[in-house]
DNA sequence: ATATTCTGGTTTGCACTGCAAACCGGTTTG
DNA sequence: CAAACCGGTTTGCAGTGCAAACCAGAATAT
């Protein structure tokens, strides 16, 4: 049945926010920062800084904090098991509803 | 980019269960009543019940009572709208997701 | 020098929401 | 008549997403 796959799927990336953020992250070739996601997001900061926070607890994605210029910069990465639970995302909804259409 | 289709998805399928249950009664050729959802959904009564009144809130589902045996008996079925939703989440994760394969 | 503003985020407070427990009207059983 | 059962609904609480407030350091202004 679908929605028994639809219970695999990892729960933090059941936030169209946080599920919006892996994808961009998941598209990039190099590490995305800050300012970049907000621009593309269109988030406070706040929010985003939650998410990402969450979103490394989880594994999900990397953080790096460096200096640069003499101000700090955070960037994030998709990490394997980002990348992993994101695929698995995709073919658990698509087992679950593409029947239905 | 992909992230904006992620922003069009109706917020109330963006819930595990929720989608879950999109997911039977779009597949479903004839009503489906409550104890089979639960059934099928494993989610106490009270879980279920709120989530239908919101689905049926949204106009994703409808909701009919009728009595048979003198005992009540509350059907459920995707509505179009609901069925039109689910192709558009579909659709939108797809496009978001895809191309990060 | 020091005050003000800007940059790059993080933490806090609140409002909302999913969940299970408690509840409720009616029915069957003891 | 009481007790258990059926088919759900409502309530209370715990967890969470959001923006406002906050914070440290750098640039700019006075």
């Amino acid at each position: 049945m679908g929605s028994s796959e639809l219970l695999k799927i990892h729960p933090t990336l059941f936030d169209r926010v946080r599920l919006a953020i892996m994808a961009h992250l998941s598209l990039a070739k190099r590490p995305v920062d800050f300012k970049s996601l907000l621009a593309e997001l269109e988030l406070t900061r706040g929010n985003l800084s939650t998410h990402m926070k969450k979103l490394e607890e989880d594994g999900l994605v990397q953080i790096d904090k460096t200096f640069v210029e003499r101000k700090s910069r955070t960037t994030y990465c998709c990490t394997s098991k980002g990348r992993k639970e994101i695929r698995n995302y995709l073919v658990a909804v698509e087992s679950a509803l593409k029947s239905s259409l």
